[in-house]
DNA sequence: TTGACAAGTGATTGATCACTCACTAACATC
DNA sequence: GATGTTAGTGAGTGATCAATCACTTGTCAA
């Protein structure tokens, strides 16, 4: 197999450990195996375990983007902004991409090189939002904020309780978004 | 020192732990030294890691549920939703309180032990801000949403950013929450 | 046939980790 | 002053980790 596709095939693989246990709860090892190689040949492909991650942080913004970008194809203002919420929530149904997402978020807080390219990729989503719902700065604040809410909602399996509260406080149980 | 008054202790230098390196992140070899104790002694006090993070995890909680209800003291509606808005940007400029949720959000993902707790805390302030304000769910998903959406912008440091989007996204920029 | 290069691994290393155990020192109670 | 209890530590332990290095295998061109 090519270096190439080899390096897909691991961050793909990187990115489903990394959703798992986060930057500092995945060990190099872990990829490895997911990935069907050893472990010293994830070093001949990224030059440390912190490249990886950020490899695989850039690649879950960049298909945010283009998940956003597609979903509002054709619309505008609230039409696109809807669009664009279903689309998110259809995306963070796999946990890959919305644990990779949050495990990002939290190790930005710690480490300046994550933080640079978390603010980056978070630029680049507002922005493509920004263009492609030509929404008002109020509008996309509060669409963007639902969103967040969607993350920590999901990852706590708030979405799983049968009580009143859990579904008062889950968004994607409201149609509207 | 008595066992109580050196549990709290631990307990102050684990959250500033955890807000740093997060659950996995972080080392009890970290904690004794900001508790100017031994290693070892952590393991008097708390019977495991785990157990040390979650009853911080808890007090932190805990902390903004009584930042919630102290807030909203004498108000209701979106008087008294405004009110605990404000009193929660307050509470997460320090770090501490701010990281040790947002960790506390990721490690749950990944550990049902933590996930408990943290559905737990989130219904307990869910249920808090509920009371308090008796505002619509709508207004309080929305509210709280916010409130996510601003735990986002602190941890990627965006609110110190000077860019146009980062004035834009970043709710505590505007007066109305 | 040879030689160069790319893909890939086994064995290892120094560091670090959560956690344990045997121990000491201070203090209280009888 | 003997005895028990509580606070606290030094010195480890086995496991695990990211990263390195020397090595093998397969492929293709000259």
């Amino acid at each position: 197999m090519s270096a190439e596709e080899r390096r897909e095939d691991v961050l793909r693989a990187a990115a489903a450990a990394f959703a798992n246990g986060g930057y500092q709860g995945t060990t190099t090892q872990d990829v490895a195996e997911r990935a069907g190689i050893s472990q010293p040949y994830i070093f001949r492909l990224f030059s440390s375990k912190k490249e990886l991650f950020l490899a695989v942080v850039e690649d879950c913004f960049k298909r945010t983007e283009r998940t956003f970008a597609k979903a509002a194809e054709g619309l505008s203002g609230d039409e696109a902004l809807h669009a664009m919420g279903m689309a998110y929530i259809e995306l963070i149904r796999d946990p890959v991409n919305l644990l990779v997402q949050m495990h990002c978020f939290t190790a930005a807080a710690g480490d300046p090189d994550i933080r640079l390219v978390a603010q980056c990729g978070m630029r680049k989503v507002w922005e493509t939002a920004s263009r492609a719902s030509g929404a008002s700065d109020e509008a996309l604040r509060t669409w963007i904020a639902m969103g967040m809410l969607c993350n920590m909602v999901a990852a706590l399996g708030i979405d799983q309780l049968d009580e009143p509260w859990a579904k008062q406080i889950d968004p994607s149980e409201k149609p509207g978004h």
